[in-house]
DNA sequence: TACATATGATCAT
DNA sequence: TGATCCTATGTAA
């Protein structure tokens, strides 16, 4: 699930759990186990996301840095963790009550500050993090591939993957293959809010619900069964919620997108 | 038991 | 563009 809410999410929720207090740090897999020791005991500052990016801050200026790819999970655990964690975690953070585990991330290990810089670099604005709306435009009048293949470049806005980007653009009414420099300023700022609204909701929902639960017969996004929580995500062959068009699928930036191409002429 | 699939990104060609 | 890495889950056999 990792898009950018969740991203932030685990941000907040680490943060509150373990910062400023002394984490017990260890490797079960055992591919974190050198950076684990250096860590282990030490007091954890804060937690910052940016993007799809974790930045764990600790004592004496150390980073740690997290980045979930695909596949990457975290599980926290209240006062009773599982005896045995899976034996792929890479990383497990003791502190009071609390016990997470980390499997399957791209990317878990100490970095410096060039590390840092250039990670940074590579990134955009972020919706969840003040980013800026016309930074956002300036990208998109930069680029000539197609709105849904920009959406997916994280130095065009960062945070945004598969499933918001198809369901921004099914809000927006934008077509994905519309050229990115083409869009123009008027909607590119809508199509900003938009992302910013939906990514503050899976933030704070842990889960991605882009259907107005009105639309559905529904009084809450909680209330809306797995099936009805997306417009176009995943959704070839069946009617467009808003018009009944059969939903599109094509690949976009080497991923499939999917679009009502009714409602996104 | 095996296979397909996934909300990501990089590197080689 | 294609291969590759990382892991868990659901479905098929």
């Amino acid at each position: 699930m990792p898009e950018g809410h969740t991203i932030h999410r685990y941000a907040r929720l680490h943060r509150r759990a373990l910062a400023g207090t002394a984490v017990a740090v260890s490797s079960p897999q055992g591919r974190f186990s050198a950076d684990a020791s250096i860590l282990d005991g030490r007091v954890l500052e804060d937690v910052d996301a940016l993007g799809k990016h974790l930045f764990y801050r600790w004592e004496d200026d150390l980073t740690l840095h997290v980045h979930l790819g695909l596949f990457g999970k975290f599980r926290s655990h209240r006062a009773v963790p599982p005896p045995d964690p899976s034996p792929a975690t890479r990383m497990a953070l003791q502190s009071g009550e609390t016990t997470i585990y980390l499997s399957g991330p791209t990317d878990c290990r100490l970095i410096d500050g060039d590390e840092e810089s250039k990670i940074l670099g590579r990134l955009g604005p972020d919706p969840l993090a003040d980013g800026d709306a016309e930074a956002f435009a300036a990208n998109l009048e930069r680029r000539s591939v197609g709105i849904g293949a920009a959406l997916l470049d994280q130095k065009a806005v960062a945070g945004i993957g598969n499933v918001y980007r198809a369901e921004a653009l099914f809000l927006e009414g934008i077509h994905p293959d519309t050229r990115a420099r083409d869009v123009g300023p008027e909607r590119a700022s809508r199509l900003w809010d938009r992302m910013t609204t939906l990514l503050r909701a899976g933030e704070r929902a842990g889960r991605i619900v882009t259907v107005d639960p009105a639309e559905v017969g529904a009084s809450s996004p909680r209330d809306l069964g797995r099936e009805e929580r997306l417009y176009v995500y995943k959704r070839t062959g069946e009617p467009c919620r808003r018009c009944g068009t059969s939903i599109g699928s094509w690949p976009s930036a080497g991923r499939s997108i999917w679009a009502c191409e009714s409602c996104q002429g």
